[in-house]
RNA sequence: GCCUCGGUAGCUCAGUUGGUAGAGCAAGGGACUGAAAAUCCCUGUGUCGGUGGUUCGAUUCCACUCUGAGGCA
């Protein structure tokens, strides 16, 4: 579906607000939507699917305001989104919003859904193949991930150096690619800017000890509104819990409760403990990249203060960003 | 009041026949090309309850002391 007109070239200007989950950017998003006339792209991972709502704190509609979003409910959960899909939908949702005479916001916390939007980075080269990673994948749980490894030390050792053995994920990845031939792995470049695509990024950040409180809180909450009942829901309509969208946080966790594999008292610490530790990461991927500018939440979460400075940046870079194009 | 067993990492505990200590979990750090809320890699953070004593050297042995649990009165 993502390849039948070719991909789609990104465009812009556009801005991202980035940041670790439960620091609060949906909220925040949807305040600087309304001051500066945005439409916002989610770039979230979980988000994408049906069905998926409390466990992915998606926004609701009352929550939304009448601010468009996209990015949203894009995919049933039965099937399984790539980042490339996210790159080809996310790219023609900025053209259009940008069609209508608005700044497009994309906001999200899933790094390489922003990677994919904010640099120039190219899936297409070589397309997944689902029925070669099964095999690969096969081979690897018969006789151990080091001979897939040994694979691609033979083919790709450049690549190889850059994947750990143990990774076997990614060492699929990283064979599919090198035995597609020379073109596709040669001159790659993760993080090569887009040209002429201004992009402003802006990042939110907490006191860890303070993000981990409202990380356990929001879980709470989140059983609450009825976790348990949506998870419910999803399995009996026959989405099985070994699929991509059922591994997200708060889903899988469920998921073994309701099939007996632990407590839901174990469950709900497992989901809180997740949590922390995706937080964790998001914050490492984010705070590698130069291009963001960083805003910190203050431990109760209120955003007042936040909400003006940024968009003081946001306007600030706008009139700058028209007067060169101007 | 007496007896017994404990007090070592954030938690649960191991250990040192005397040479200042290590497991699990929690945690911290990092990587990242079509699964990315996924996947993977690295790391022990410590007044060994306190004060004295013996000793070249005490977390380890001794005394006293504080503290927790249990038992006997």
């Amino acid at each position: 579906m993502d390849t039948k007109t070719g991909p789609v070239p990104a465009c812009g200007p556009f801005v991202a607000l980035v940041g670790a989950t439960a620091t609060g950017k949906t909220a925040l998003s949807i305040e600087i939507a309304r001051a500066l006339n945005c439409e916002i792209v989610s770039a979230d991972s979980v988000q994408v699917y049906k069905g998926l709502d409390i466990g992915s704190a998606k926004p609701t509609v009352a929550e939304r305001q009448g601010v468009p979003h996209h990015m949203l409910d894009c995919a049933d959960p039965r099937e399984s989104f790539t980042a490339a899909r996210y790159q080809d939908g996310a790219r023609r949702c900025i053209a259009g919003i940008l069609g209508r005479g608005r700044l497009p916001l994309v906001v999200g916390g899933t790094g390489l859904y922003v990677h994919a939007l904010t640099y120039d980075v190219d899936f297409s080269r070589v397309v997944g193949d689902e029925g070669r990673r099964q095999r690969l994948r096969a081979l690897a749980e018969e006789h151990g991930p080091d001979i897939l490894y040994a694979r691609l030390e033979e083919i790709a050792p450049e690549r190889a150096r850059a994947v750990h053995p143990h990774n076997v994920k990614r060492v699929i990845r990283a064979l599919e690619i090198a035995e597609a031939g020379g073109a596709a792995a040669d001159g790659y470049d993760f993080r090569k800017p887009l040209p002429g695509v201004d992009i402003l990024m802006l990042g939110l950040k907490m006191d860890r000890a303070a993000l981990y409180r409202r990380i356990d809180a929001r879980v709470d909450a989140m059983i609450k509104a009825g976790l348990v009942q949506e998870v419910q829901g999803l399995l009996d309509s026959g989405v099985d819990s070994g699929l991509p969208s059922m591994q997200g946080l708060g889903y899988k966790e469920i998921a073994n409760a309701i099939l007996g594999r632990c407590t839901l008292e174990q469950a709900i610490a497992d989901i809180k403990r997740g949590t922390r530790r995706y937080a964790k990461r998001q914050e490492t991927w984010f705070k590698r990249d130069p291009r963001i500018e960083w805003f910190e939440v203050s431990p109760d979460g209120s955003l007042n203060g936040t909400l003006s400075s940024i968009i003081d940046c946001v306007s600030e870079w706008k009139a700058c960003t028209m007067n060169r194009r101007g």
